[in-house]
DNA sequence: GATGAATGAGCTTTCATTCAT
DNA sequence: GATGAATGAAAGCTCATTCAT
């Protein structure tokens, strides 16, 4: 009974994951998956959040999509602008969601509760693979493209701010408590494993939610 | 008027640092900084910091003081090794520090507090260069390096869980609560600059601390 | 008379010699000698056979067929990988010329002549080149290498057993007379010169059949 | 009954091997075994054989005798000028033992035995250490040291050269014969073992007498 | 668009050798 | 004679990138 209620409940948003990605898609904001810049994005998603940019060679990424390394160029000019170009996926496709979780929330306090549950699901669940990276490999990054990347992540941080400031965190400026949720979150990547019985990530996100608000 | 009271509170915890380095080199806990080998696993610290363990090769490194790529596997092994190393120093120091600045608070709210500040000097002062990168570059370490550093870094670990219970942070359990602060501290390193004039080491603090207490 | 006979009876065999080759390349047994990797495989064996496995330099080897040491790797894992690559090539060779000579013989005596003469070519002529290294630079290999190489060297042995033992040497076990016949006949690369107007293969043959039978 | 017998039989050419070191390094002709100099190349002799020359480094010689690498270089102006020293001794000692062995044979069949098993003593027993290094490591000298060598060695292989006329070994020029003994016995280090049970260096000497001799 | 071969700069590492102490 | 630190040339190898086919 109790899956049956929850698969009702998480439908429409399971549904939305998948139209979200196709409208997106339609738009022309986020790459088609299938196509072979999709499939390439996708394994160097994975690639890189696993083993990190600098220990991944273009052959692994080539391999991944059954392909030569050769082949990547013509697709992406250097292996620094694959990064790139999962990074700018990665906020589109986490701002998309993140938008429409904040507005379904009710109240402030719920708004913000989206907001980390929405982050949590991007870091760990296949919502947004590659999410972690837009913080672990950002140093990896050239000047120029951190500053493309910046600006398609304005909205996502906003979104931010406004729930911090609309549930009155405390702790300072929403921008300092913002940075401080950015590396408590993204570092549950190295240690959050939503598989075990243990803990879920709706658990992990009360946890969270109860810390960083009064 | 607080600034002058943490001056004074502080100042001979700044003066044990020199000694505490001091005494720590003659137990052979520490490598001396003055030696060769000390001198090249200062300059590492510096720069897996700021570049990154991958970016940073080891004729950067030589360069740094002033000998040949060659030399430096007169000192380790591989390049793999002094970043063990420098973990290693970096948490036998950090340990030492936190100690000393645990057993110095009166009350429980106060061991908490202590702790966030001495990480947070670590990360951002000269006190233990290289600190962030247990964090950032944990992953390029070996396995068997992985277990090395744990197990140097238990005690200091233990220090922190028991400042969390009795702070009585809300959260969850204690080693959860430690993990999220460790995501935000660590992070800290890529945003924040005490010498910015807006926010000091002992303001971030309150912050953090205001944040994680009841 | 002795050379004009022979001169007759080898002309079909030093025919097949190409054939052999292009029979054994068709058979997947044999690198394309044409192909960059059979142009590598030859180069290796007669720089690691001129001035030993431990001195010869991967640039020595790129130069020796026109490319950068870099490419090297993209056709083997590492030297010591040439240096099997070769052996296998060796032995394939050598294999199928020794298994030609034994069969054309006939009788017991005529067969046992045949493998001496047949593995003197192999080391001395253009016929296999790289033979010597099987024994010279056995040590150089890894134990799995070393392995791998014995399979392939299996069957060769096999004839050179039955030779053995068809023709009735004295001096023990078969396998000891075959071992005694290996360093005998390897170590002549350092000495014999068939281009020296004294001595021919075929006379080192008959010195060297006259001593191992009875 | 059969030990002590043999314990008599062997008592003199036991003490004579002492002796005669004995007797060499009074003469100048053979470095003090137990002086810095001489157990560095008894330790050199050792590895050359069992690890190769260029395999085998200088710090693995320094450790064998428990010195720095850097101090080895009071003893000796190079590397290559170890080897060449240790074959210089090997030579020396081998000539005299061969001297005297073949001194004491009866009559012409029985020194051509006598050359063969005191050279099988020197590869395979503690007789003369590093002896096969003379025919495996001959291109890792100079052409100046290969000179000073085979000037030593000219002795040495002029009993080996009556021994074989003597006994009228059949297999053309009694230098050709001896290469090919050259060849069989140095090869025997990497194949025959003494501990084994089943062959002796006696058994092993009359196989091989019985093949070279009519 | 893909392939396979090659590039070439630069990497980590090795090691015989030197030398002030 | 020994030490330990450093040298410096050269080694094996990596890998993003190019390009003719």
């Amino acid at each position: 009974m109790r899956e049956s209620a929850q698969a009702l409940a998480e439908a429409p948003s399971q549904l939305s994951s998948q139209q979200l990605i196709g409208a997106l898609v339609e738009q022309g904001l986020l790459t088609d998956p299938a196509s072979p810049r999709g499939r390439l994005l996708f394994a160097a998603a994975r690639l890189f959040e696993q083993r990190g940019f600098a220990r991944t060679t273009v052959r692994d990424l080539a391999a991944e999509v059954g392909i030569l390394s050769g082949s990547i160029f013509h697709h992406f000019a250097s292996k620094e602008q694959i990064l790139c170009a999962v990074m700018k996926e990665v906020i589109t496709l986490a701002s998309a969601r993140m938008r429409s979780a904040a507005e379904n929330a009710g109240c402030p306090q719920e708004k913000l509760r989206a907001c980390i549950q929405s982050e949590l699901e991007a870091i760990h669940e296949q919502a947004v693979p590659g999410f972690s990276i837009l913080v672990t490999e950002w140093r990896s990054l050239t000047e120029e493209s951190q500053e493309e990347v910046l600006r398609l992540r304005e909205e996502y941080e906003q979104i931010w701010l406004d729930a911090i400031v609309a549930a009155k965190c405390p702790g300072g400026a929403p921008a300092l408590v913002r940075r401080l949720l950015v590396g408590a979150l993204s570092h549950t990547y190295s240690w959050f494993k939503p598989r075990n019985r243990g803990l879920s990530i709706p658990d992990l996100t009360d946890h969270i939610f109860q810390i960083f608000t009064p």
